[in-house]
DNA sequence: CAGCATAGGTTTCTAGTTGCAACCGGAAAC
DNA sequence: GTTTCCGGTTGCAACTAGAAACCTATGCTG
């Protein structure tokens, strides 16, 4: 009733790619660590200290996320002691999603514009609110979304069409 | 080096509301009962089948949900022995989060389409890949970002200024 | 080179979480 | 009034998170 928003679904595990997506990034403390990484650290003691994590569960969540192809794990040619995590452009693609949690967050959680803002380098003013857009650039809202099958959807510009 | 996107951070967890985001959807099952009820449905039994929860840990999640105001709990006024789940509008605040890393997934992890597709009802063309855009609209990457503290930030229309 | 510090883990042990299965209590259906 | 359905709870086994100590390889200092 009311929203438009019901998908035709039967099975949702082996469609949907939100329990994949799940599977790399659901754990506990997997995503603190991709911010830590999108912030500059890159080391083990770093993300250690920085996020008060225990020992044991970083290197864990660290090779997982290496396994996974989010971050990518280098040692260091000056100082062979010391390991490199650096985010590959796949974790890099984790952004949007980083940062829509993060906003909502903001305004739904702590309600406060949280100290370290991101913002454009051109003109040094905060990035918009991530959004839902239609494939020409509308902001879709509750009321414009609905779930459709494959052969309901009309070939457009705005994803590769599946043929 | 080169990625302008390093972010001043010395204590992360109370700047950040990340960490808030995740207290409340960080959990194992969290984004897939907020999924299935994005795709409608209500009922504990419709979750419980649907998602192959255990039930205990279905009612503690469900319970968990309602005290973050993700979900409403209301009673079935036809049948009583009927409770219902209902997003609200905190709750339905996740989409572009969950189309975020769900687009993710699509793209990194299992590579297809996804079989429902959300579309817009307009003309039923697929919605837009979410993005981080700058406050005027234009889509930002990689090189576009810098993490600015408060006194750093021009004045923008984009967010509300934190005066 | 000896001796200490540092980086990145691993091991051990404890406490909490997850998951299955069985049970329960109130409300409807028959 | 017995049976079925809905939304849980309870008990118990297996797994996972967390704190702290320990380990190994390297680098640094004198």
């Amino acid at each position: 009733m009311g929203n438009g928003l019901r998908e035709p679904l039967r099975e949702l595990a082996n469609k949907c790619s939100l329990p994949a997506a799940l599977e790399a990034m659901g754990e506990r403390w997997s995503f603190l660590i991709l911010r830590a990484s999108f912030n500059g650290l890159h080391h083990f003691e770093e993300f250690q200290s920085e996020l008060g994590i225990a020992r044991n569960i970083l290197a864990n969540r660290l090779g997982r996320l290496v396994d996974h192809g989010i971050l990518a794990r280098t040692p260091v040619a000056d100082d062979r002691r010391k390991i490199e995590y650096r985010l590959t452009d796949k974790g890099f693609a984790l952004l949007p999603t980083m940062v829509a949690l993060r906003q909502w967050g903001e305004r739904w959680e702590t309600g406060t514009p949280a100290t370290p803002v991101l913002v454009d380098t051109r003109d040094r003013k905060p990035i918009a609110p991530v959004q839902v857009m239609s494939h020409d650039g509308r902001a879709l809202d509750k009321g414009d979304l609905v779930w459709a099958l494959p052969e309901d959807v009309a070939e457009a510009g705005g994803l590769r069409a599946a043929e």
